[in-house]
DNA sequence: CGGTGTGTTGAGGCACATCAAGCCAGGTGG
DNA sequence: CCACCTGGCTTGATGTGCCTCAACACACCG
Protein backbone atom coordinates (compact mmCIF):
# COMPACT_ATOMS: atom_id res chain seq x y z
CA UNK A 1 0.00 0.00 0.00
CA UNK A 2 2.63 2.92 0.90
CA UNK A 3 5.44 1.46 -0.38
CA UNK A 4 5.68 3.14 -3.11
CA UNK A 5 7.70 6.12 -1.36
CA UNK A 6 10.75 6.90 -3.85
CA UNK A 7 13.43 8.90 -1.94
CA UNK A 8 14.88 11.00 -4.50
CA UNK A 9 18.01 13.17 -3.25
CA UNK A 10 17.44 16.30 -4.99
CA UNK A 11 18.63 19.40 -3.43
CA UNK A 12 15.50 22.24 -3.94
CA UNK A 13 15.75 25.51 -3.04
CA UNK A 14 12.89 27.27 -1.62
CA UNK A 15 12.90 30.54 0.39
CA UNK A 16 11.40 29.06 3.63
CA UNK A 17 13.95 26.64 4.53
CA UNK A 18 17.39 27.09 1.96
CA UNK A 19 19.86 24.53 2.25
CA UNK A 20 19.25 22.45 4.74
CA UNK A 21 16.36 19.90 3.32
CA UNK A 22 18.13 16.93 1.49
CA UNK A 23 15.57 13.99 0.83
CA UNK A 24 12.45 14.38 -1.19
CA UNK A 25 10.11 11.81 -1.15
CA UNK A 26 7.16 11.60 -3.46
CA UNK A 27 4.03 9.47 -2.17
CA UNK A 28 0.61 8.20 -3.37
CA UNK A 29 -2.85 8.91 -2.29
CA UNK A 30 -2.85 7.88 1.24
CA UNK A 31 0.64 6.60 1.61
CA UNK A 32 2.18 7.21 4.81
CA UNK A 33 4.52 9.69 5.84
CA UNK A 34 5.08 8.87 9.59
CA UNK A 35 3.11 6.32 12.24
CA UNK A 36 2.54 7.37 15.59
CA UNK A 37 4.78 6.01 17.77
CA UNK A 38 7.42 6.50 15.43
CA UNK A 39 10.70 7.77 16.25
CA UNK A 40 10.89 11.46 15.14
CA UNK A 41 13.52 11.62 12.62
CA UNK A 42 12.54 15.03 11.33
CA UNK A 43 10.35 17.26 10.18
CA UNK A 44 8.82 17.53 6.24
CA UNK A 45 7.91 20.66 4.58
CA UNK A 46 5.02 19.89 1.64
CA UNK A 47 6.39 20.39 -1.73
CA UNK A 48 3.31 19.76 -3.56
CA UNK A 49 -0.60 18.06 -2.81
CA UNK A 50 -1.62 17.93 0.67
CA UNK A 51 -1.71 15.80 3.70
CA UNK A 52 -3.47 15.02 7.01
CA UNK A 53 -2.63 14.26 10.32
CA UNK A 54 -4.75 12.35 12.58
CA UNK A 55 -5.37 9.88 15.51
CA UNK A 56 -7.12 6.81 16.00
CA UNK A 57 -8.67 5.68 18.72
CA UNK A 58 -8.63 2.09 20.39
CA UNK A 59 -12.69 2.29 19.45
CA UNK A 60 -12.22 3.03 16.49
CA UNK A 61 -12.71 6.91 16.69
CA UNK A 62 -10.52 9.02 14.15
CA UNK A 63 -10.01 12.48 14.87
CA UNK A 64 -7.84 14.61 11.68
CA UNK A 65 -6.20 16.81 13.62
CA UNK A 66 -4.89 19.03 11.06
CA UNK A 67 -4.63 19.19 6.73
CA UNK A 68 -1.22 20.50 5.17
CA UNK A 69 -0.61 21.44 2.14
CA UNK A 70 1.90 22.78 -0.42
CA UNK A 71 4.48 25.24 1.79
CA UNK A 72 3.47 23.75 4.94
CA UNK A 73 5.43 22.26 7.56
CA UNK A 74 4.30 18.96 9.84
CA UNK A 75 6.28 17.23 12.47
CA UNK A 76 5.73 19.65 14.97
CA UNK A 77 4.68 19.06 18.29
CA UNK A 78 6.00 15.85 18.92
CA UNK A 79 8.88 14.73 21.36
CA UNK A 80 10.84 11.41 20.83
CA UNK A 81 7.79 9.68 18.76
CA UNK A 82 5.12 11.10 16.89
CA UNK A 83 2.29 11.10 18.55
CA UNK A 84 0.12 10.95 15.06
CA UNK A 85 -0.74 9.16 11.77
CA UNK A 86 0.06 11.19 9.17
CA UNK A 87 -0.47 10.30 5.07
CA UNK A 88 -1.41 11.83 1.93
CA UNK A 89 -4.47 13.02 0.65
CA UNK A 90 -3.57 12.92 -3.29
CA UNK A 91 -0.07 12.38 -4.77
CA UNK A 92 1.91 14.52 -2.82
CA UNK A 93 5.96 15.82 -2.86
CA UNK A 94 7.63 16.50 0.81
CA UNK A 95 11.43 17.54 1.78
CA UNK A 96 12.58 15.36 4.78
CA UNK A 97 14.39 17.76 7.15
CA UNK A 98 16.13 15.78 9.55
CA UNK A 99 15.97 16.89 13.41
CA UNK A 100 19.83 16.66 13.99
CA UNK A 101 20.63 18.92 10.77
CA UNK A 102 17.79 21.44 11.96
CA UNK A 103 19.12 21.52 15.45
CA UNK A 104 22.70 22.32 13.94
CA UNK A 105 21.74 24.69 11.54
CA UNK A 106 20.32 26.50 14.91
CA UNK A 107 23.03 27.00 16.76
CA UNK A 108 25.02 28.18 14.21
CA UNK A 109 22.12 30.67 13.41
CA UNK A 110 20.21 31.73 15.98
CA UNK A 111 17.52 33.37 14.34
CA UNK A 112 16.45 30.62 12.50
CA UNK A 113 15.09 29.15 16.14
CA UNK A 114 13.24 32.70 16.06
CA UNK A 115 11.70 31.68 12.87
CA UNK A 116 10.96 28.30 13.73
CA UNK A 117 9.31 29.64 17.09
CA UNK A 118 7.27 31.88 15.16
CA UNK A 119 5.77 29.05 12.83
CA UNK A 120 5.01 27.19 16.20
CA UNK A 121 3.36 30.32 17.74
CA UNK A 122 0.93 30.13 14.47
CA UNK A 123 0.65 26.23 14.57
CA UNK A 124 -0.78 26.84 18.02
CA UNK A 125 -3.00 29.84 16.93
CA UNK A 126 -4.55 27.20 14.06
CA UNK A 127 -5.37 24.69 16.94
CA UNK A 128 -6.98 27.30 18.97
CA UNK A 129 -9.12 28.27 16.22
CA UNK A 130 -9.78 24.46 15.61
CA UNK A 131 -10.92 23.91 19.85
CA UNK A 132 -13.08 27.16 18.93
CA UNK A 133 -14.41 25.82 16.01
CA UNK A 134 -14.96 22.03 17.44
CA UNK A 135 -16.63 22.83 20.48
CA UNK A 136 -18.56 26.74 20.16
CA UNK A 137 -19.83 25.81 16.41
CA UNK A 138 -22.61 24.22 14.78
CA UNK A 139 -22.60 21.94 12.10
CA UNK A 140 -23.40 24.62 9.28
CA UNK A 141 -20.87 26.94 10.70
CA UNK A 142 -17.82 24.29 10.83
CA UNK A 143 -18.48 23.41 7.24
CA UNK A 144 -18.39 27.41 6.34
CA UNK A 145 -15.33 27.61 8.51
CA UNK A 146 -13.74 24.81 6.82
CA UNK A 147 -14.61 25.67 3.24
CA UNK A 148 -13.45 29.15 4.08
CA UNK A 149 -9.91 28.33 5.08
CA UNK A 150 -9.54 25.81 2.00
CA UNK A 151 -11.23 28.26 -0.38
CA UNK A 152 -7.89 30.60 1.00
CA UNK A 153 -5.43 27.53 0.74
CA UNK A 154 -5.60 28.12 -3.24
CA UNK A 155 -4.25 31.13 -4.78
CA UNK A 156 -5.93 33.25 -6.88
CA UNK A 157 -9.69 34.37 -7.06
CA UNK A 158 -11.87 32.70 -4.39
CA UNK A 159 -15.46 33.40 -5.68
CA UNK A 160 -16.73 31.51 -8.74
CA UNK A 161 -14.11 29.37 -9.88
CA UNK A 162 -13.79 25.70 -8.82
CA UNK A 163 -11.11 25.47 -5.86
CA UNK A 164 -9.67 21.94 -4.85
CA UNK A 165 -11.60 19.89 -1.82
CA UNK A 166 -8.75 17.14 -1.98
CA UNK A 167 -10.36 14.84 0.99
CA UNK A 168 -13.41 13.48 1.01
CA UNK A 169 -16.29 13.48 3.65
CA UNK A 170 -15.36 10.83 5.41
CA UNK A 171 -11.49 13.18 6.00
CA UNK A 172 -14.10 16.50 6.74
CA UNK A 173 -16.19 14.71 9.06
CA UNK A 174 -13.01 13.54 11.30
CA UNK A 175 -11.36 17.14 10.97
CA UNK A 176 -14.98 18.86 11.73
CA UNK A 177 -15.94 16.68 14.51
CA UNK A 178 -19.07 15.55 12.39
CA UNK A 179 -20.59 12.38 10.85
CA UNK A 180 -20.56 11.80 6.91
CA UNK A 181 -24.13 12.64 6.46
CA UNK A 182 -24.05 15.28 8.65
CA UNK A 183 -21.38 17.00 6.49
CA UNK A 184 -23.27 16.06 3.53
CA UNK A 185 -26.47 17.84 4.35
CA UNK A 186 -24.78 20.82 5.43
CA UNK A 187 -22.82 20.82 2.34
CA UNK A 188 -25.86 20.30 0.21
CA UNK A 189 -28.02 23.34 2.45
CA UNK A 190 -24.88 25.49 1.32
CA UNK A 191 -25.90 24.86 -2.28
CA UNK A 192 -29.43 24.91 -1.97
CA UNK A 193 -28.69 28.35 -0.33
CA UNK A 194 -26.65 29.51 -3.58
CA UNK A 195 -23.76 30.09 -1.36
CA UNK A 196 -21.62 27.20 -3.06
CA UNK A 197 -21.57 25.11 -5.61
CA UNK A 198 -20.74 21.23 -5.91
CA UNK A 199 -19.94 20.52 -9.59
CA UNK A 200 -18.06 17.25 -8.78
CA UNK A 201 -16.26 15.21 -6.33
CA UNK A 202 -13.08 16.80 -5.45
CA UNK A 203 -13.59 20.53 -5.77
CA UNK A 204 -16.18 23.45 -5.04
CA UNK A 205 -17.24 26.98 -5.84
CA UNK A 206 -17.83 29.97 -3.87
CA UNK A 207 -20.56 31.64 -5.63
CA UNK A 208 -21.64 34.10 -2.36
CA UNK A 209 -18.77 34.84 -0.54
CA UNK A 210 -20.13 37.42 1.66
CA UNK A 211 -22.67 34.97 3.31
CA UNK A 212 -20.10 32.19 3.53
CA UNK A 213 -18.54 34.56 6.33
CA UNK A 214 -21.05 35.45 8.14
CA UNK A 215 -21.94 31.80 8.74
CA UNK A 216 -18.82 31.00 9.21
CA UNK A 217 -18.48 33.97 11.89
CA UNK A 218 -21.06 32.41 14.25
CA UNK A 219 -23.17 35.30 13.12
CA UNK A 220 -25.51 33.88 10.60
CA UNK A 221 -28.38 32.55 12.17
CA UNK A 222 -28.29 31.51 15.39
CA UNK A 223 -31.61 32.41 16.36
CA UNK B 1 -2.97 14.95 29.07
CA UNK B 2 -4.58 18.10 27.22
CA UNK B 3 -4.87 20.70 30.37
CA UNK B 4 -2.05 22.81 30.36
CA UNK B 5 -0.79 24.44 26.52
CA UNK B 6 0.48 27.36 27.71
CA UNK B 7 1.97 25.25 30.33
CA UNK B 8 4.97 23.45 29.89
CA UNK B 9 7.92 21.59 31.04
CA UNK B 10 10.51 24.54 31.94
CA UNK B 11 11.38 24.52 35.29
CA UNK B 12 11.17 27.30 37.74
CA UNK B 13 14.94 25.87 38.67
CA UNK B 14 16.41 25.56 35.47
CA UNK B 15 19.60 27.81 35.29
CA UNK B 16 18.59 28.99 31.72
CA UNK B 17 15.43 31.08 32.77
CA UNK B 18 16.26 31.70 36.68
CA UNK B 19 18.89 34.54 35.41
CA UNK B 20 16.56 36.02 32.79
CA UNK B 21 13.38 36.73 34.50
CA UNK B 22 13.19 39.86 37.05
CA UNK B 23 10.03 41.79 37.90
CA UNK B 24 7.64 39.56 40.09
CA UNK B 25 3.62 40.41 40.20
CA UNK B 26 1.54 39.81 42.96
CA UNK B 27 -1.92 39.30 41.27
CA UNK B 28 -5.24 38.98 43.34
CA UNK B 29 -8.03 36.70 41.88
CA UNK B 30 -9.34 37.94 38.38
CA UNK B 31 -7.12 40.26 38.29
CA UNK B 32 -5.46 40.47 34.45
CA UNK B 33 -2.30 39.54 33.16
CA UNK B 34 -2.42 40.77 29.79
CA UNK B 35 -5.33 40.87 27.22
CA UNK B 36 -5.89 40.33 23.52
CA UNK B 37 -4.33 42.87 21.61
CA UNK B 38 -1.62 43.93 24.03
CA UNK B 39 1.67 44.24 22.81
CA UNK B 40 3.74 40.96 23.38
CA UNK B 41 5.90 42.20 26.47
CA UNK B 42 7.10 38.55 27.41
CA UNK B 43 6.27 35.78 29.33
CA UNK B 44 5.61 35.12 32.66
CA UNK B 45 6.06 32.37 34.47
CA UNK B 46 3.47 30.64 37.41
CA UNK B 47 5.54 30.95 40.47
CA UNK B 48 2.19 30.05 42.71
CA UNK B 49 -1.14 30.18 42.01
CA UNK B 50 -3.17 29.95 38.73
CA UNK B 51 -4.37 31.57 35.82
CA UNK B 52 -6.73 30.93 33.11
CA UNK B 53 -6.26 31.93 29.34
CA UNK B 54 -9.26 32.74 27.06
CA UNK B 55 -10.77 34.02 23.90
CA UNK B 56 -14.04 35.87 24.02
CA UNK B 57 -16.20 36.48 21.24
CA UNK B 58 -18.54 38.88 20.44
CA UNK B 59 -21.60 36.62 20.66
CA UNK B 60 -20.85 36.62 24.01
CA UNK B 61 -19.46 32.79 24.12
CA UNK B 62 -16.13 31.94 25.86
CA UNK B 63 -13.62 29.64 25.16
CA UNK B 64 -11.24 28.93 27.85
CA UNK B 65 -7.96 27.38 26.05
CA UNK B 66 -5.48 26.59 28.60
CA UNK B 67 -5.34 26.52 32.96
CA UNK B 68 -1.78 27.30 33.62
CA UNK B 69 -0.52 26.63 37.14
CA UNK B 70 2.56 26.99 39.58
CA UNK B 71 6.19 26.20 37.21
CA UNK B 72 4.44 26.94 34.25
CA UNK B 73 4.96 29.30 31.20
CA UNK B 74 2.59 31.53 29.77
CA UNK B 75 2.60 33.77 26.67
CA UNK B 76 4.39 31.20 24.29
CA UNK B 77 2.37 31.09 20.69
CA UNK B 78 1.51 35.01 20.27
CA UNK B 79 3.14 37.18 17.40
CA UNK B 80 3.82 40.74 17.85
CA UNK B 81 -0.08 40.94 20.03
CA UNK B 82 -1.00 38.54 22.55
CA UNK B 83 -3.94 36.09 21.26
CA UNK B 84 -5.88 35.52 24.16
CA UNK B 85 -6.64 37.05 27.32
CA UNK B 86 -5.13 35.95 30.34
CA UNK B 87 -5.95 36.16 34.29
CA UNK B 88 -5.51 34.85 37.86
CA UNK B 89 -7.57 32.38 39.29
CA UNK B 90 -6.97 32.89 42.60
CA UNK B 91 -3.84 34.72 44.58
CA UNK B 92 -0.95 34.20 41.78
CA UNK B 93 2.80 35.27 41.84
CA UNK B 94 4.26 35.39 38.30
CA UNK B 95 7.51 36.49 37.21
CA UNK B 96 7.70 38.20 33.66
CA UNK B 97 10.33 37.39 31.27
CA UNK B 98 10.80 40.12 28.88
CA UNK B 99 10.92 39.31 25.50
CA UNK B 100 13.86 40.91 24.52
CA UNK B 101 16.09 39.16 26.99
CA UNK B 102 14.57 36.08 26.34
CA UNK B 103 15.54 37.16 22.67
CA UNK B 104 18.85 38.22 23.31
CA UNK B 105 19.99 34.85 25.66
CA UNK B 106 18.57 32.93 22.85
CA UNK B 107 21.83 34.38 20.55
CA UNK B 108 24.06 33.86 23.37
CA UNK B 109 22.69 30.25 23.90
CA UNK B 110 21.25 28.70 21.19
CA UNK B 111 20.88 25.97 23.45
CA UNK B 112 18.22 26.90 25.10
CA UNK B 113 16.33 27.74 21.29
CA UNK B 114 16.06 24.03 21.37
CA UNK B 115 13.95 24.05 24.50
CA UNK B 116 11.90 26.91 23.67
CA UNK B 117 11.47 25.09 20.55
CA UNK B 118 10.63 21.74 22.40
CA UNK B 119 8.27 23.71 24.80
CA UNK B 120 6.63 25.28 21.85
CA UNK B 121 6.13 21.88 20.20
CA UNK B 122 4.65 20.50 23.45
CA UNK B 123 2.11 23.26 23.26
CA UNK B 124 0.98 22.74 19.85
CA UNK B 125 0.29 18.93 21.26
CA UNK B 126 -1.67 19.86 24.14
CA UNK B 127 -4.16 21.87 21.66
CA UNK B 128 -4.49 19.07 19.55
CA UNK B 129 -5.22 16.57 22.56
CA UNK B 130 -7.74 19.70 23.78
CA UNK B 131 -9.11 19.30 19.88
CA UNK B 132 -9.82 15.56 20.62
CA UNK B 133 -11.55 15.99 24.04
CA UNK B 134 -13.61 18.85 22.49
CA UNK B 135 -15.42 16.94 19.77
CA UNK B 136 -14.67 12.86 20.10
CA UNK B 137 -15.51 12.78 23.73
CA UNK B 138 -19.07 13.21 25.99
CA UNK B 139 -19.82 14.90 28.69
CA UNK B 140 -18.73 12.37 31.38
CA UNK B 141 -15.39 11.55 29.77
CA UNK B 142 -14.50 15.28 29.37
CA UNK B 143 -14.94 15.60 32.95
CA UNK B 144 -13.14 12.75 33.98
CA UNK B 145 -9.79 13.52 31.52
CA UNK B 146 -9.89 17.18 33.31
CA UNK B 147 -10.24 16.00 36.95
CA UNK B 148 -7.88 13.60 35.61
CA UNK B 149 -4.59 15.94 34.33
CA UNK B 150 -5.96 18.43 37.58
CA UNK B 151 -5.12 15.41 40.16
CA UNK B 152 -1.80 15.01 37.69
CA UNK B 153 -1.04 19.21 38.41
CA UNK B 154 -0.53 18.61 42.37
CA UNK B 155 2.38 17.14 43.91
CA UNK B 156 1.64 13.78 46.22
CA UNK B 157 -0.73 11.22 46.08
CA UNK B 158 -4.02 11.51 43.85
CA UNK B 159 -6.20 9.01 45.81
CA UNK B 160 -8.33 10.22 48.81
CA UNK B 161 -6.36 13.42 49.17
CA UNK B 162 -8.25 16.85 48.98
CA UNK B 163 -6.97 18.12 46.00
CA UNK B 164 -7.18 22.05 44.61
CA UNK B 165 -9.87 22.77 41.82
CA UNK B 166 -9.56 26.45 41.72
CA UNK B 167 -11.79 27.16 39.34
CA UNK B 168 -15.58 27.77 39.14
CA UNK B 169 -17.98 25.16 37.36
CA UNK B 170 -18.57 28.27 34.91
CA UNK B 171 -14.33 28.12 33.71
CA UNK B 172 -14.79 23.95 33.81
CA UNK B 173 -17.88 24.49 31.63
CA UNK B 174 -15.77 26.95 29.47
CA UNK B 175 -12.91 24.88 28.90
CA UNK B 176 -14.34 21.46 28.30
CA UNK B 177 -17.02 23.47 25.66
CA UNK B 178 -19.97 22.16 28.37
CA UNK B 179 -22.49 24.13 30.16
CA UNK B 180 -22.42 24.77 33.93
CA UNK B 181 -25.42 22.38 34.64
CA UNK B 182 -23.62 19.58 32.60
CA UNK B 183 -21.06 19.59 34.13
CA UNK B 184 -22.53 20.01 38.00
CA UNK B 185 -24.83 16.87 36.45
CA UNK B 186 -21.77 14.91 35.41
CA UNK B 187 -20.15 15.63 38.28
CA UNK B 188 -22.65 14.75 41.02
CA UNK B 189 -22.71 11.52 38.99
CA UNK B 190 -19.49 10.81 39.18
CA UNK B 191 -19.67 11.39 42.81
CA UNK B 192 -23.12 8.94 42.70
CA UNK B 193 -20.81 6.38 41.34
CA UNK B 194 -18.23 6.80 44.40
CA UNK B 195 -15.40 8.01 41.06
CA UNK B 196 -14.78 11.48 43.46
CA UNK B 197 -16.04 13.18 45.76
CA UNK B 198 -16.90 16.55 46.38
CA UNK B 199 -16.35 17.67 50.48
CA UNK B 200 -16.45 21.33 49.40
CA UNK B 201 -16.24 24.50 46.96
CA UNK B 202 -12.52 24.68 45.31
CA UNK B 203 -11.58 21.19 46.20
CA UNK B 204 -12.42 17.43 45.29
CA UNK B 205 -11.13 14.11 46.13
CA UNK B 206 -10.31 10.89 44.10
CA UNK B 207 -11.36 7.48 45.18
CA UNK B 208 -11.76 4.95 42.08
CA UNK B 209 -8.80 6.34 40.31
CA UNK B 210 -9.15 3.40 38.05
CA UNK B 211 -12.48 3.73 37.24
CA UNK B 212 -11.72 7.40 36.84
CA UNK B 213 -8.99 6.57 34.13
CA UNK B 214 -11.34 4.18 32.25
CA UNK B 215 -14.27 6.65 31.97
CA UNK B 216 -11.46 9.28 30.88
CA UNK B 217 -10.06 6.84 28.37
CA UNK B 218 -13.28 7.09 26.09
CA UNK B 219 -14.00 3.22 26.76
CA UNK B 220 -15.60 3.68 29.82
CA UNK B 221 -19.45 3.64 28.79
CA UNK B 222 -19.62 4.07 25.40
CA UNK B 223 -22.29 1.37 24.64
C1' DC C 1 -23.94 -6.89 -15.90
C1' DG C 2 -23.23 -7.11 -10.86
C1' DG C 3 -19.83 -5.36 -7.32
C1' DT C 4 -17.75 -1.75 -4.67
C1' DG C 5 -16.89 2.61 -2.83
C1' DT C 6 -18.46 7.31 -2.15
C1' DG C 7 -22.00 10.44 -1.46
C1' DT C 8 -27.01 11.67 -0.61
C1' DT C 9 -31.47 11.42 1.63
C1' DG C 10 -34.92 9.96 5.16
C1' DA C 11 -36.87 8.41 9.96
C1' DG C 12 -36.21 8.12 14.71
C1' DG C 13 -33.60 8.46 19.10
C1' DC C 14 -30.48 10.42 22.45
C1' DA C 15 -27.17 13.54 24.68
C1' DC C 16 -26.66 17.92 25.77
C1' DA C 17 -28.62 22.80 25.73
C1' DT C 18 -32.09 25.68 27.40
C1' DC C 19 -35.25 27.40 30.61
C1' DA C 20 -36.60 27.53 35.30
C1' DA C 21 -36.64 26.55 40.23
C1' DG C 22 -34.56 25.53 44.31
C1' DC C 23 -30.46 24.90 47.54
C1' DC C 24 -26.73 26.37 50.40
C1' DA C 25 -22.85 29.13 52.31
C1' DG C 26 -21.12 33.57 53.15
C1' DG C 27 -21.89 38.39 53.89
C1' DT C 28 -24.41 42.45 55.56
C1' DG C 29 -27.37 45.14 58.21
C1' DG C 30 -30.85 45.73 61.61
C1' DC D 1 -28.65 36.79 66.77
C1' DC D 2 -31.64 36.49 63.00
C1' DA D 3 -33.61 38.21 58.44
C1' DC D 4 -32.33 38.99 54.15
C1' DC D 5 -29.59 39.09 50.08
C1' DT D 6 -26.27 37.42 46.81
C1' DG D 7 -23.61 34.27 43.95
C1' DG D 8 -22.26 29.74 42.97
C1' DC D 9 -24.03 25.31 42.53
C1' DT D 10 -27.55 21.70 41.93
C1' DT D 11 -31.70 19.61 40.18
C1' DG D 12 -35.77 19.12 37.15
C1' DA D 13 -38.60 19.56 32.70
C1' DT D 14 -38.53 20.26 28.01
C1' DG D 15 -36.61 21.12 23.41
C1' DT D 16 -33.42 20.33 19.54
C1' DG D 17 -29.28 19.41 16.75
C1' DC D 18 -26.73 15.90 15.59
C1' DC D 19 -25.99 10.85 15.55
C1' DT D 20 -27.59 6.29 14.29
C1' DC D 21 -29.54 3.17 11.33
C1' DA D 22 -31.13 2.32 6.85
C1' DA D 23 -32.05 2.81 2.07
C1' DC D 24 -30.92 4.67 -2.21
C1' DA D 25 -28.19 7.18 -6.14
C1' DC D 26 -24.27 7.31 -8.77
C1' DA D 27 -19.70 6.62 -10.82
C1' DC D 28 -16.25 3.53 -11.69
C1' DC D 29 -14.46 -1.08 -12.84
C1' DG D 30 -13.87 -5.86 -13.72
Amino acid sequence: MQLSTIALAVQTQTPAMGAIGTGVRLLSAYDSLFREGDETTGFYEILSGAVRAYKIFPDGRRQIVAFAFAGDIVGFGHGETYRFDCDALTSTRVRMIPKASLLRAMRERPELGEKLLEVAGGEVANMQDLSILLCRKTAIERIASFLLTMAGKSAGPMVGRQLPLPMCRADIADYLGLTIETVSRNMTRLKAMRVIDLPNRGSFVVRDMDRLRLLAQCEGNMH
